[in-house]
DNA sequence: TGGAATGAGATTGTATACAATTGAGAAGGA
DNA sequence: TCCTTCTCAATTGTATACAATCTCATTCCA
């Protein structure tokens, strides 16, 4: 995968058709535009997203493997959503699976993953200096994922991934003008450690990283987080 | 949900009927029966499980939500099965998440779960004396299945569960009679730190437990382990 | 009035028909 | 021989018909 893709956002899945639509409705569950709680009647989503019951259900059973609904057979499938706990537990699992990853990756990457990885720190330091917050934002997603890549462990991946995307759509992190070169420094630590294959230092910069990070986002004004939403 | 029916093995979730046939297609992929690489046409699986195309691609899209299958549009469901590399990084995944699920237990766990753990330590006092090497196999399960219920995130309760249901099949723990009674001792502490309510025992205890569970394995003969699985 | 039985409508579960896409091999030409 | 193009069978993607189940209001009876 390119890092174009990267920095667009497409995941290394190949994802058939039909995710589309798990899209559509994963987001419109992270984002509350679905309630915690309502029920996900199938006519109603296909009417609502053009689709018939057959994707619709293959849709369901993907958000129900990820957890994001509950299914009862014969009676439905019932949105559950991100609580407020849920999200700060994922801070909390997020942080030690990254610190996790950052120290697999410093072993196992492999050149060309290096060469996308050093791609994406100089469009960074780019970005950076242009402090292109919008762009930052995408630069600094593709970087942990090339990082969780590199990792060469598919369940960590995945779920690293996943939170991913669960935060930027129901706590997206904020960033100023001032953030950025702390950032890109926190960065270049982690980029350093992985160039030199040396696992004990991705860790340490990883940990270091993100707990300034999530110094950042508390010191942030409430009403800069996401919106709340009900927890059933 | 009671402890007998955490001792029979079922699972929280309210599965749908048809999931019998996910059930199927994960084991017959954990323990290799069907191999990694290999192409889930959709009608052969009819065929082998009886059942309709429906049924049968809904299953594979959960495999794939998973991660067991990889879905390549237009083309099918290929098998990605666990490596043995797969299995290790999930012993060092899981043992972080055990921990920081044994701490949220004792910080969390509501007095109905804590009968239940009560009731299934006093099952385990019971079988160890008796040696019973097959039923300790499914109350150490149930064990460990309340503490990630007690934890009060679903998150990370689903990905233990799916983590044991993984080990249980590819790289099953070996008992012996003389293990048992330090596997009780050791459940005894995490089960006394939880009934403290007390976070950091709960923590250590189950850091020790876990610790010394990969000394009991990895001293164990290979044969004793799940055969070998190719990984493509 | 309270509560169990009943039945119609809505909803989910499953099977199957049809459309779109792929892949392998045949045909054809340079 | 090598390469391109074409064709057709197999397979996946989608729509829809039918079966099983649930929900809920109504009816019936004590």
């Amino acid at each position: 995968m390119s890092v174009q893709q990267y920095l667009e956002g497409k995941k290394n899945n190949n994802q058939p058709l039909s995710d589309n639509l798990y899209a559509k409705l994963q987001e419109d569950i992270l984002t509350g535009r679905l309630k915690s709680g309502s029920k996900l009647t199938e006519n109603h989503v296909c009417e609502k997203y053009k689709a018939s019951r057959t994707p619709v259900r293959e849709a369901i059973r993907q958000l129900e493997a990820e957890g994001l609904v509950q299914l009862i057979p014969n009676r439905g499938a019932f949105i559950i959503g991100l609580s407020e706990r849920d999200i700060s537990d994922i801070y909390v699992m997020r942080n030690g699976m990254e610190i996790q990853a950052a120290s697999w990756a410093a072993e196992r990457i492999t050149d060309p993953e290096l060469d996308q990885l050093t791609e994406i720190y100089e469009y960074m330091v780019f970005y950076t200096h242009k402090a292109d917050i919008e762009k930052m934002r995408s630069i600094n997603a593709a970087f942990h994922q090339i990082i969780y890549q590199s990792s060469h462990n598919r369940i960590l991946q995945r779920q690293l991934n996943m939170f991913q995307t669960y935060l930027k759509f129901a706590a997206p992190d904020r960033y100023t003008p001032e953030s950025l070169n702390e950032i890109l420094a926190e960065h270049q630590s982690i980029y350093h450690a992985i160039l030199t294959r040396d696992p004990a230092s991705s860790a340490l910069a990883m940990r270091d990283h993100l707990q300034r990070g999530a110094e950042r986002n508390s010191a942030a004004p409430a009403e800069a987080r996401a919106p709340e939403k009900e927890a059933i």
